[in-house]
RNA sequence: GGCCCCAUCGUCCAGUGGUCCAGGACACCGGACUUUCGAUCCGGCAACCGGGGUUCGACUCCCCGUGGGGUCACCA
């Protein structure tokens, strides 16, 4: 039985139909991993069938999102492909010709309930207990019926017919035989009143022409796989491997969704999240590198990948530990890339400040960043001078006068200092401290309140140096104004 | 509700019949370092959903419960 080896070809297929979804990433990421694996393709196709919801705007924001995560299709809308088009929108005269072709062989019929018809037959037998879904009024309509109605213009959908009994099963890659009922399935709309195919069809037919050799999605779509496979036996095809990952779920284990936690790459994008710390974040969704690193680069997932380890139960989105991993990706790089990085994007409004002194100031709040939209706020107080209260200059178990005090000393001693360098700087306010007889910790936050406006702030003498002794002594100056009437 | 999927610390993962009184990471709580925050180092807290089988032996296999999730559209 063994079939020729057929080279992987997988492929990522949103609706561009809002934002980019993180989900669509998630499985994306799979589908590019395995890809790059197997030397197989990695295919895009916009599923914009939705004449109603989907939008051009959508789409560029997908593929902008996916070059930002680094996630590079071979195919697709915007490069081409000896599969085209990768837009299904511009396929549809393919599924209308094959949906003709389930038509002519019997497998699919003509439907003309009105959709009104349709939720109104559906309440009444919902509210008798009955069974959802379809009733198969048009099933049953003789052929001569149906042209009368079809030649009468009425408007009408394409339905597959569902064999009434037996059942439908296949195999997940990652979860095994999935069987279910024929009486369970609907007869699915394949074609829509409008001549735009629903997903069902068009996935399956686009699935086949592109030869795609594994599909890659969300568990949510595991009820339909059934009908899929019936279509796939309508039209005497040989289904692909069908592989459903988990669903990203929320805190409350809910599908994820964007009314809970952030679902748009732009939001990470915005954020400051690094697209090598988000996949490596949603790749442990869901799968494991075999040892306990957690830490690991996206070749490093393409060499020791394997479906055998990807796990099926609904990992918990956690922002916090998303947070840690960003961390430990920009403690990782050098100042100047991270530097290069904010400035890239940009994640900072500071453009024009020079580049030796914000390079300092970089790797003053490296260590102390999670993301990189948070550089101006962490750093703003080296451009200029913040407005603070008065009282923050008085230190746990002080008082006004030990401000004023160790402000004017502080004033005293830094003047006559010419090398304005941390290490220097260090040496003389320690000395002071002790000659003084001060808790060196007190002495410290008078004069980091005074220099940086703020009780929490990057190392005193380092953000000293970076300011600049003229910078400096005008604070304290004004510090010192300020402590003048402190209790 | 019908059908389907899933089930190890609060969360993410390791564990593929014995080496598990269950291991790592995040978070949390202590401690160390330290001029604040952070980072770093050290330590702590904390889980095999329940019940039946199978087996000499089950976290691991099977069944039934329970719980969670998904899906039941001319949306994908």
């Amino acid at each position: 039985m063994a079939a020729a080896p057929r080279r992987v070809r997988v492929r990522v297929a949103p609706s561009p139909t809002g934002p980019p979804h993180v989900g669509t990433a998630y499985v994306g990421l799979f589908d590019y991993v395995f890809a790059r694996q197997t030397g197989g393709d990695f295919v895009l196709r916009i599923e914009d069938t939705d004449r109603e919801r989907s939008t051009r705007q959508s789409e560029s924001d997908i593929i902008a999102a996916f070059r930002w995560l680094g996630l590079a299709w071979d195919e697709g809308p915007d490069v081409g492909g000896p599969f085209g088009p990768y837009r299904q929108s511009e396929r549809s005269h393919i599924y209308r010709q094959h949906a003709e072709a389930l038509l002519q062989s019997g497998a699919a019929y003509r439907c003309f309930c009105t959709p009104q018809e349709l939720a109104a037959r559906r309440q009444a037998r919902r509210s008798q207990g009955g069974q959802a879904g379809y009733d198969r009024l048009c099933r049953g309509l003789s052929e001569q019926e149906a042209r009368q109605r079809l030649e009468a213009g009425a408007p009408h959908v394409v339905r597959l017919r569902v064999p009434l009994e037996g059942e439908t099963a296949f195999d997940d890659l990652v979860r095994g035989a999935v069987s279910v009922h024929n009486a369970q399935i609907d007869d699915q709309v394949l074609l829509k009143s409008d001549g735009y195919p629903t997903y069902h069809l068009a996935n399956v037919v686009d699935d086949h022409l592109m030869e795609i050799t594994h599909v890659v999605r969300a568990e949510e779509w595991i009820s339909s796989t059934p009908k899929h496979i019936l279509l796939y036996k309508a039209f005497g095809w040989a289904p692909p491997v069908f592989i459903h990952m988990p669903l990203l779920r929320n805190k409350d284990r809910s599908k994820i969704s964007k009314r809970r936690d952030p679902t748009s790459l732009l939001w990470y994008r915005e954020q400051g999240y690094l697209p090598e710390a988000l996949l490596n974040f949603l790749a442990l969704m869901g799968w494991s590198l075999g040892e306990e690193r957690e830490v690991f680069s996206l070749e490093e997932m393409i060499e020791s990948f394997s479906w055998e380890r990807v796990k099926t139960g609904g990992p918990v989105f956690d922002l916090q530990k998303l947070d840690w991993l960003n961390g430990e990706y920009i403690r990782a790089m050098s100042a100047e890339e991270l530097l290069e990085r904010i400035i890239a994007e940009p994640y900072t409004r500071r453009l024009d400040e020079p580049a030796d002194g914000m390079l300092a100031i970089t790797a003053l709040v490296q260590e102390r960043m999670k993301r990189l939209a948070e550089f101006d706020e962490l750093t703003g107080f080296f451009f200029e001078r913040k407005p603070y209260d008065p009282a923050d200059l008085v230190p746990s178990k002080q008082d006004g006068d030990f401000v004023r005090q160790a402000l004017a000393a502080g004033r005293g001693v830094l003047e006559g200092l010419d090398a304005w360098s941390a290490e220097a700087l260090d040496a003389v306010v320690r000395g002071l401290a002790e000659t003084r007889g001060w808790k060196r910790g007190a002495l410290y936050m008078v004069l980091r309140v005074a220099v940086t406006c703020r009780r929490v702030s990057t190392p005193l003498f380092e953000t000293m140096e970076v300011l600049g002794k003229d910078e400096c002594m005008a604070r304290l100056a004004a510090a010192d104004a300020a402590a003048a009437d402190l209790p």
